[in-house]
DNA sequence: TCGAAAAATGAACATCGTTCATTCGAATCG
DNA sequence: CGATTCGAATGAACGATGTTCATTTTTCGA
């Protein structure tokens, strides 16, 4: 889903929308957060400073119509389900794989945060909890006995996991892991959890197994 | 270890680096990074807006220092080991803990991005790798086979594991954890791993357990 | 005591996001 | 067709912010 109003583009508000949101995509892409500067966006978009004020209240707005779009192209990027045991595997991979190739807006995804005073609007929770949901059914493979509350749990668990080992992965700021030692840590950390969880299944579904 | 030029309090500069850095540090512990005005912490240390940068650079530099202080009070607040296989659960939640307690400033600790031509300070990156090396002793006895590279390589990918599920399991955004939701699920995220790493010990070094 | 060097000061500057009096333009009416 | 009206667009202005630097104040050795 998408934010509201983008769905006509052919009112003048719909294009200039447009045309803003995507100044402002390709500052965030370019930059990331630091990156957006109202005055930027209205000279990219060919319109005025103040335009930017009748389409969105304000730049938190417009940043999370841009976080929208990259949540969908996150969501692209993820490879379909082949249910050979390594999807969890190829989903953490994958993940790893976009935040290398668009770093600065993933990380603008997770280092925005709006004023406490205004709540998340639903449309944009819902696009963000469709990331997590990718993980449940490849866990429910892996985890048969639980019930589809605890699945999404874990779903949301995991990929919390994932994305602070690529986050405090891809930090730069000194011991700079290796490139490659950060993918082979990766698959090292998701194998574990998966061997973990069938442990779980192996000692308590089938007590007693060779 | 701390910034240098702290171990110096009796001198002027370092009586009032001193109170700088504590204006700066409560301003940070109240409302995080975006509470942090060069103004405010001029008033509060009782000294002109200039004197701020006779002694930092700039407020970056400033910030790091404040990140030490937190660093200390988090690994301060680190249970001591106890070497019954519960260690690693007992340092989870007490990082759980710590950032519940300490919310603003511990998200300062990794919300704060320095420009990319200056890179992080050794001694901060040494404060913050003795966070990851406590996991060591804990992971040791779970996996007695491992060298200690590759020990330390795991402590830090479990340290960004647990740091990812505290850091979204916080996040309030929308479908926030339910508070006592997030302490189980990080003790069953935990126990799923310990049973990873166990389990890859009794399948490969003890195969054909019982 | 005096003068030079060092330190401290805060007004000024550049750059932000945001606002709002003004202008513009198109639709409507006489 | 010209006059009128009213919403939309404009960009100068505002307040806040980090940073600088000419000026003032303090320090201290000769």
């Amino acid at each position: 889903m998408t934010a509201p109003g983008q769905e006509t583009p052919k009112s003048r508000k719909g294009q200039l929308r447009e045309r803003i949101i995507d100044a402002a995509e390709a500052a965030i892409a370019a930059q990331g957060l630091a990156g957006l500067k109202a005055r930027d966006i209205a000279s990219r978009a060919r319109c005025a400073l103040g335009a930017i004020y009748t389409v969105f209240e304000d730049l938190d707005e417009l940043i999370l119509c841009v976080g929208a779009r990259t949540l969908a192209q996150l969501e692209a990027s993820m490879p379909a389900q082949q249910s050979d045991g390594c999807d969890l595997q190829r989903l953490a991979h994958a993940y790893l794989a976009y935040a290398r190739k668009e770093e600065p807006r993933w990380r603008a995804l997770f280092e925005h945060r709006l004023p406490p005073e205004k709540p998340l609007p639903p449309w944009y929770a819902q696009d963000r909890d469709r990331l997590f949901s990718l993980l449940e059914a490849p866990l429910a493979r892996l985890a048969p006995s639980e019930d589809p509350a605890a699945l999404k749990r874990r779903a949301r668990t995991l990929f919390s996991a994932v994305h602070g080992v690529v986050l405090l992965g891809l930090e730069e700021k000194l011991a700079p892991t290796p490139a490659a030692t950060l993918e082979a840590q990766l698959t090292e950390f998701v194998a574990t959890v998966t061997a973990g969880l069938t442990a779980r299944r192996a000692s308590v579904a089938l007590p007693g197994w060779p």
